[in-house]
DNA sequence: GTACATAACGAGCATATGCCCGTATATATG
DNA sequence: CATATATACGGGCATATGCTCGTTATGTAC
């Protein structure tokens, strides 16, 4: 039959690149009026979710995906804007652990209300089946 | 029964650029011997795939989903290594259309043995099947 | 033809991402 | 204790990503 249709690129990679461009966007859009990116968001939100004992460096790069030092990039912006802040463990000195300041969490629930409408258009736009088909098949993936 | 391992986060943005981040990893860590990046071959095989009529920077990036400006910063580390050139449309003078170099061309069918590597050691870790149909989910998205 | 709107870029700014290397601290080994 | 190794992190470099604004070139209305 040659199905001529399929002249998109094979690559696996390239595709999931143009997908978080797109839905990127839609995000940041959406969060704009808070002045965080979806990856600060991504950020605080995590920490918040272990703030009963706040993670070192290493540990939220793990839980993020992210490389240590790209870690350590992304929380400049946040420390300078008094969202987030660094203390040195007790016990080693190498270690610092990442902790979500009061402004902090203030910010993260403020933002999650624009990420509310966010989740909603993704939604609305894959249909709501196929989003969190999606949203599996890529947590195996991370 | 209160599923107490759903814990991880709702955010279909946050999933999506973790699994970025570790396929791209995987994929520039295969590229590196060529000296692309995923981002950068992916533009070469974009512009190959349209090298009987070279695009305009606005319609490549289109095709790339990816912002017009992102694209030009994207291209110049390729104009100064040669891969690809600018130049200026014959009626439009504010249109540059943008070429595959001899080189450039030289280089993506290099990098692309790498790519096929790349592509199998994701296909092992996804398994044939899922990747494919995570492919297509994704391209409806892009 | 002049003035206005439109379209295509480029420049500048800020963040995102990851590699490599260096430094500081900790731990194991003798 | 001294040395070697391992770990945690920061700094520097390069690319990736997108927004905003300004410039230039087209096209259109009058």
């Amino acid at each position: 039959m040659g199905n001529r249709v399929a002249q998109q690129s094979p690559c696996y990679c390239s595709i999931l690149r143009k997908a978080v461009r797109r839905v990127s966007t839609l995000y940041d859009a959406h969060l704009r009026p808070s002045g965080l990116k979806s990856t600060q968001l991504a950020l605080l939100a995590e920490l918040r979710r272990h703030r009963s004992e706040p993670p070192t460096v290493n540990e939220l790069a793990d839980y993020l995906v992210m490389d240590r030092s790209t870690l350590g990039h992304n929380l400049r912006p946040l420390l300078r804007r008094g969202l987030v802040a660094l203390e040195p463990d007790e016990t080693d000195g190498r270690t610092r652990r990442v902790i979500l300041t009061v402004k902090g969490a203030a910010k993260c629930t403020d933002a999650e209300k624009l990420w509310r409408k966010a989740q909603q258009e993704y939604e609305s736009i894959m249909g709501k089946t196929a989003a969190v088909a999606l949203r599996n098949a890529l947590q195996k993936l991370a």
